[in-house]
DNA sequence: ATGTATACGTACCGATCGGTAACATTGTCA
DNA sequence: TGACAATGTTACCGATCGGTACGTATACAT
């Protein structure tokens, strides 16, 4: 899949002769605004106006609305994984202290105002059709966060691996939505202490 | 949840003076519709035309689509609390057996083919905005799902009662999620065995 | 200087959005 | 019969939706 594209020279690119892009300020300005209020409710044009370019700009770099929803996604899953990299390795070859890394920063997130949940979980949420290419991207980042927990849990040396697993991505889930709903204060801020129960109570004695 | 339809000729209800009611139509389409599609999703002039009724009718029963989109939710809200307290009354004077219950159950629901997850918390992210009247019906069921958990945690014995209520209600927000994103075989079949779990790792010893 | 290719802008398209005005029709009850 | 309330009918509104036809500007190589 071509992202479009050029995301590199983020530092500068400011100097010489290299204008930035309209594909990128759009994707840019797309990501911001498809993820904050949700893709249905931002409109092709809002897009071209805030990242000051014109509408057939948008269309030469991006065939439709949902393929742009679609490579805001794409960009949100390289950005996903690499906060999930991150936590895992800090601790390497400790899956449970991985997990406990990356739980305790999503639960730290959900502790902003404003916050947003997970943009892949949103998407599918706003598009239950399973063919929308923007859910198509929903569904495999899902999908492959599945696979690594359940492999994260059999490294544990869970009694149950696939089911620890997949607790796990009930409780990241929830804190993704409860997050959005309840603020500050909300459930989600448990996520890291109630995984960390659930994984004890999956151990294999 | 009702199957669309005119209820016409339903039993009893044709007798005497209760004409079918324009309302009640307009309100089973858009419950179906907004729960299955999105509500951003459907335009008004789908409701009316599956209600078989008019746009006028629509506007001289709810003032806008936003409070529509309210009295599906605030229906969606008796309905849910009527599921819960089923399970609530199947198992009295026992809140983990109700908490199984309840959850087994949702387990069960998101096993079906097309399976579209909450209603309320769908509303919620297709809704950012805390002062939509959609939103505002969905934050208070959840407002009070999280203080009718962490009342049963607490009287189960947990260490944390708020804790583990919390847990729970991570764990059904992710079914819900989940339920809707990975279909048949997802990591929602799971939900109970999990939410178990949980609470044994909870108690007071 | 001129050709060529790419990047961009102006202006517009038909369709649909949520919502309304004005009037005709119906059934119920008095 | 007459009054009333509920619903239907038709036609319309301005705004916005996603998307495009087509002309223009700039850069660079020849």
């Amino acid at each position: 899949m071509p992202t479009d594209k050029n995301i590199e020279l983020s530092i500068s690119d400011d100097h010489a002769s290299a204008p930035p892009k309209a594909a990128k300020k759009i994707l840019d300005v797309a990501y911001d605004l498809f993820y904050r209020r949700g893709i249905r409710a931002i409109g092709v044009d809002e897009i071209v106006k805030r990242a000051g370019v014109t509408k057939p700009s948008l269309y030469r770099s991006f065939p439709s609305k949902d393929e742009l929803a679609a490579s805001y996604l794409r960009q949100y899953d390289l950005e996903y994984w690499e906060r999930f990299d991150e936590a895992v390795k800090a601790h390497p070859d400790d899956p449970r202290a991985q997990i406990k890394a990356f739980l305790t920063r999503i639960g730290k997130r959900t502790q902003v105002a404003d916050y947003r949940g997970c943009g892949m979980t949103n998407a599918a949420v706003e598009y239950p059709d399973h063919s929308h290419p923007a859910r198509v991207v929903s569904e495999a980042n899902k999908q492959e966060l599945r696979r690594r927990l359940r492999v994260m849990a059999a490294a544990m040396g869970a009694q149950d691996a696939d089911t620890l697993g997949d607790g796990l991505l009930l409780l990241i889930e929830g804190a993704y939505i409860s997050g959005q709903l309840f603020g500050l204060g909300g459930p989600a801020q448990s996520v890291a202490t109630n995984a960390d129960l659930l994984i004890e109570a999956s151990l294999k004695k």
